[in-house]
DNA sequence: CGATATCTTGATAAGCATCAATGTGAGTGG
DNA sequence: CCACTCACATTGATGCTTATCAAGATATCG
């Protein structure tokens, strides 16, 4: 009944790609989108660009987000593996896309991907469930933007971050590939608070942090918990 | 390239129903939902409860909301006619869906949900618009939830109250259906925040306020530079 | 018309932001 | 290879915005 651990786990629906649309293929070999890369930190494509593509991502992480005039940013969402970004009823783009580490996509033409809609069976209905599960992890966001505390947001950042990586190394280490500033931009919280925050998580023995970039969990349970914000006002 | 008027514009999208499948139709007649009514504060479904099926709105306003363990609630969105909602990819329901005002809709099976995506030509394509068109309001609410302060907050609901009701009397007059503990759980405010903001408004001069369901825009164009965040720190 | 929920207003407090300084690490050039 | 530099991260001191607690005003419903 409740939201339980409200972490954010988009990318979890499997590839949207025309070599698993199956015996179509054969029929009518369906528009091939063109691989692409981006370096760390290069823009895809800004708020406001025409839409003229959508992007599936295949490699890498990038960070979506929105700007106000003076400047305040608010991260979107952080999207890897398999997620479609620069969908758009509109004509132009609503968010920048940036790539956070070295990123591989493949590219389709709005008409391509139109095409795949509507010609590529079963295409249309994944398409449908990445969105939506899109909105889920939208509306989970809401949730921890408006109604978490900081260390709540923190706590679900980390978690969320871990199923970024899953199935990596161990999985209780987390590889913290952005700067705190992008956390903060995501959590809407500033720098400092980020910083503040995961130094009092580490002392109080519930993660560890080697450097900026490399954490660990000590107490899962604990994190999971207070990222749920089952923790009554002790975090 | 500013995220400019991140006023929410849900449901300006045309109605997905099958009397606008066309000639489909006449071949093969789709399932047809069901109509449904619900009076105002009736719940539609509650959030871990089956999905067993997927709704049109056609009359009236429902709120969506997630609720954290110790009652904190975080209101997704105030959704209208031709919004779909409970479209899961989840086995049951990811949010609460409660009537604000008296409501009408359509029910579709999921089977009958899936049916009309896979055959009827169109259906699909409307869907993903719909379904990305709520993902691209969503943002604008993580943008507000993250970033903007109180005031830029109620009046960006202002605004989308007023989008809402469009195709009404004067489009200055807006009603104001919902409680403030709602528009409070909407915006990640207070409800005591929520009502000395829109004092302010009233003292300087932007709104008049009838009485607590019915408000007016004295200043159009200035509520709307308040909302998007340009009125530098005066609001 | 009284009972009760909702809304508004006021006083105070808390959480997070801001401003400021110091610490740390990655890349560069001597 | 090491020191220098610059961006990024952490820590500290203080303040502001919004939350909390509390009381009174207004509206709603039986």
């Amino acid at each position: 009944m409740y939201a339980r651990a409200a972490v954010n786990e988009a990318n979890k629906i499997p590839a949207i790609s025309w070599t698993t649309a199956g015996a179509a293929m054969t029929a009518k070999p369906p528009a091939v989108g063109s691989p692409q890369k981006l370096r760390a930190g290069q823009t895809l494509f800004a708020e406001g660009d025409d839409a003229t593509g959508v992007f599936e991502v295949s490699q890498g992480i990038l960070k979506l987000y929105k700007l106000m005039p003076d400047g305040r940013r608010q991260i979107m969402g952080f999207v890897s593996s398999d997620s479609l970004i620069g969908i758009t009823s509109a004509d132009s783009y609503l968010y920048t896309a940036e790539a956070v580490t070295d990123v591989g996509l493949v590219r389709y033409s709005r008409a391509q991907f139109d095409r795949l809609v509507d010609e590529v069976p079963g295409f249309a209905r994944r398409a449908l469930a990445v969105g939506f599960h899109e909105l889920n992890s939208a509306q989970d966001q809401m949730l921890l933007l408006g109604r978490k505390t900081a260390t709540e947001k923190v706590a679900s950042f980390l978690l969320f971050l871990s199923g970024l990586q899953s199935g990596s190394v161990d999985s209780d280490d987390v590889h913290v590939p952005m700067s705190r500033s992008d956390i903060a931009d995501y959590l809407g919280l500033t720098v400092e608070t980020v910083s503040r925050t995961l130094t009092k998580l580490k002392r109080d023995g519930v993660i560890a942090l080697r450097n900026a970039t490399n954490t660990k969990f000590v107490n899962r349970d604990l994190l999971e918990d207070i990222a749920a914000g089952e923790m009554a006002s002790a975090y």
